[in-house]
DNA sequence: GCTTCCATGATCAAAATCGAAATCGCCACT
DNA sequence: AGTGGCGATTTCGATTTTGATCATGGAAGC
């Protein structure tokens, strides 16, 4: 599913044309990412939760000469699935 | 951030009723609910992607009785962000 | 439809996370 | 205001994540 296809799932359902849908889609990721870059926690019951975490490692691997790398600090984004997604039966 | 602060920050920036924006929000994590339940794998460039994988770890642990415990087959949901979110700043 | 730029895969190794369960507090949502 | 999802807690070890780099498939812009 791509960002089309989601877009497309809100104009069958709601009425706006597909341009607009596109642009609620990208307001809406726009926005998530600014919060999570602001180091906010997003939090959608009954979806999940995004929280922004620091990254405690610092050690990578350059694969072209093998040798370990020092990784920069930084932060990652983990994404906790809710609970209608946590019980996902194996089809 | 929760569900009504994305509706409301949705609704300022298109004219929609902040009910309307939040049946959007509702019909968006929904959608995306059923995809990756489906075993779909949802990607937004400059977001992220959510992919469904399976999950490989088959031993818990009962913390009342401290005895290790099989886990139940099942899938998680790992949600890897995009290039904007990878590339944060420590603030 | 074409172009552009992003995401994936592969590699390696170490450190961190996940997973189960039960319970309570808190807060998102109705 | 009421409900129930979610975080936190503990335990322990196997799975996983994490980065660099380069090539390729593909999402998204035009």
């Amino acid at each position: 599913m791509i960002k089309i296809e989601i877009a497309t799932a809100l104009m069958q359902t709601l009425p706006v044309s597909k341009a607009t849908a596109l642009q609620v889609v990208d307001l809406l990721t726009d926005r998530m990412k600014k919060a999570l870059l602001d180091g906010e926690r997003i939090e959608i019951r009954g979806f999940g939760v995004f929280e922004p975490r620091p990254r405690k490692r610092g050690l990578g691997r350059n694969i072209k000469t093998g040798q370990s790398v020092e990784i920069p600090k930084g932060k990652s984004i983990r994404f906790k699935a809710g609970k209608d997604l946590r019980d996902i039966e194996v089809k």
